[in-house]
DNA sequence: AAAACCCATACGAAAAAACTATGCTTGATC
DNA sequence: GATCAAGCATAGTTTTTTCGTATGGGTTTT
């Protein structure tokens, strides 16, 4: 099956098996005998290279899903497997393990249960949220996602508004002075955006807010995640939104203030898992997660 | 893989390799050899066959699916493979086929396509969807039904109603002399009903039309089919409800008369196709389908 | 205590898959 | 238009995988 998948992709016999790493003579045995077993015509033999028949077409965007089913199904037997071994993977982005709520979730977990191992990994949520999909992990603390797969469950666990980072210079000292900043008085000044490929979702937020009030951004700066943008407000260049835990990391040359609408600015952090899981530890430590999500 | 479900499924490697038509030692090796490539343990060996573990369960259940969806996968091929070389399989019911519209599409369309093949597959309405979802047929003409694949369209052409059967004794001669039969006039009468298994909407239809009612319904025998139930009732012994379509071929010693509250005894023949089936042949007789169905 | 049941190991045999060498067909090149 | 290159097919051999037979060890049953 892995073999004819090459041959469509190629278009050719002779180039699928330089990618598989065999001979051409033998796969073009073997394509003949399973168009044999199944009694089709699979490919049309060109004079130069092979094309799909359109039942072969078939067949090969069958066998696409098919294979990568193989892999999610042996993914999935090794998870219940870590599972059942007391060994928890956990998943987070550098900005949601950042919150003390997550922490101490996690930390509390750990100390509850001595017996078992646990392992956290960080990714962007996107790469989370297919890694949980994939069962490669068992439960992720990410950003809220515009679409995912519906096997996946998703829980809002804490809601953070978003702040103002602002560097000390003169520039923006007229917004640094007061208690808190509005869109508009950011409108015309210069702003550095985070256009993490992993977590789009913030990024078109914060577009969004400001054209929705017609205001205009100016961004003289993209950079691929938050905290990059937030060495480069340091600097001095310009001003940024991050949600409000990343504050507390970063304070060097630094001003945050919060904004006054604060309404549509900010940003949730979700506990996504997978709605077949049954498994006791990953179920406790969701159930731990939500509960001190109520406390709040 | 196969092997391995085997395993499971007759928790013993000795009976499983019976049932694969193989000896015990090679089976044992293929188990042994798929664990290490997995680097999970799927099997307990218990002293009387062995239990999967839970991560070998979780693999059995995907495997299960897995299988499936290869043997759809090749399924798939083999019909697309006939549609392209001008072939259509077409499913029916008994009943279904009984009704004229449907008769004459299928007449017309062989007639305006002398170059295809078409084939029609007689089965029930239910055993027909899951056909269809398999892709082992092209359509089905079927009653509704309660629920089926997502992949599958189901498109309404015919609705017709259902009549009442009479014997031509004496008991039923109140009911005869009328135009139109109710079905309180019908409650205390035996009736014959029919309970197919592969097509059980009708029967609950009928259950329920009397029930919502607060009728009786004096069922005094049930029958695999409707064309069963109409030789009974020639015989006397009671009276049934079928679609009108049906009235035309049985008359022998039936007498059919309409019901006085039609409205929430019909029954529809409709048109299941594939959501995804882009071949062209089964595209135009959907179309003549609708198309008789429209000029109604 | 012996028998029955079942899995694991060992080794030889059969089958499947892969490699090498080579021929054949067809479009490209000069 | 003859030669060349590209690519698939066939043939025969070798290697790898799978399967079968024989046998041993552990556990429950009688």
């Amino acid at each position: 099956m892995r073999y004819f998948i090459a041959v469509v992709e190629e278009g050719s016999i002779t180039h699928a098996a330089e990618r598989l790493g065999i001979q051409q003579p033998p796969l073009s045995a073997q394509m003949k005998t399973l168009e044999q077993r199944l009694g089709i015509r699979l490919l049309t033999r060109l004079p130069r290279g092979v094309v799909p028949t359109p039942a072969g077409n078939a067949l090969y965007e069958a066998s696409l899903k098919i294979l990568a089913d193989i892999d999610k199904a042996v993914n999935t037997a090794r998870r219940v497997d870590r599972a059942h071994a007391g060994n928890l993977h956990i998943g987070v982005t550098r900005s949601t393990i950042s919150h003390p709520l997550i922490k101490h979730a996690i930390s509390t977990f750990v100390e509850q249960h001595q017996h078992a191992e646990v392992s956290i990994v960080s990714k962007g949520s996107l790469e989370l949220c297919s890694a949980l999909a994939e069962d490669e992990i068992d439960l992720a603390v990410a950003r809220p996602q515009e679409s995912y797969s519906d096997r996946l469950r998703c829980e809002t666990i804490v809601t953070e508004s978003i702040v103002v980072a602002l560097p000390t210079s003169s520039k923006f000292s007229h917004c640094a002075s007061g208690p808190s900043v509005s869109l508009e008085s950011l409108s015309e000044l210069p702003a550095i955006l985070y256009r993490d490929s992993t977590d789009p979702v913030l990024y078109k937020q914060i577009v969004r807010a400001f054209s929705n009030q017609g205001l205009s951004l100016v961004t003289i700066q993209e950079t691929p995640s938050a905290h990059l943008a937030l060495d480069l407000v340091s600097t001095g260049l310009g001003f940024t939104l991050v949600p409000q835990t990343l504050s507390d990391r970063y304070s060097d040359r630094i001003i945050y203030r919060p904004l006054i609408e604060p309404q549509q600015m900010q940003s949730s952090i979700c506990l996504f898992s997978s709605r077949s899981d049954t498994d006791e530890l990953s179920r406790e430590f969701r159930l731990l997660l939500l509960k001190s999500s109520q406390q709040l």
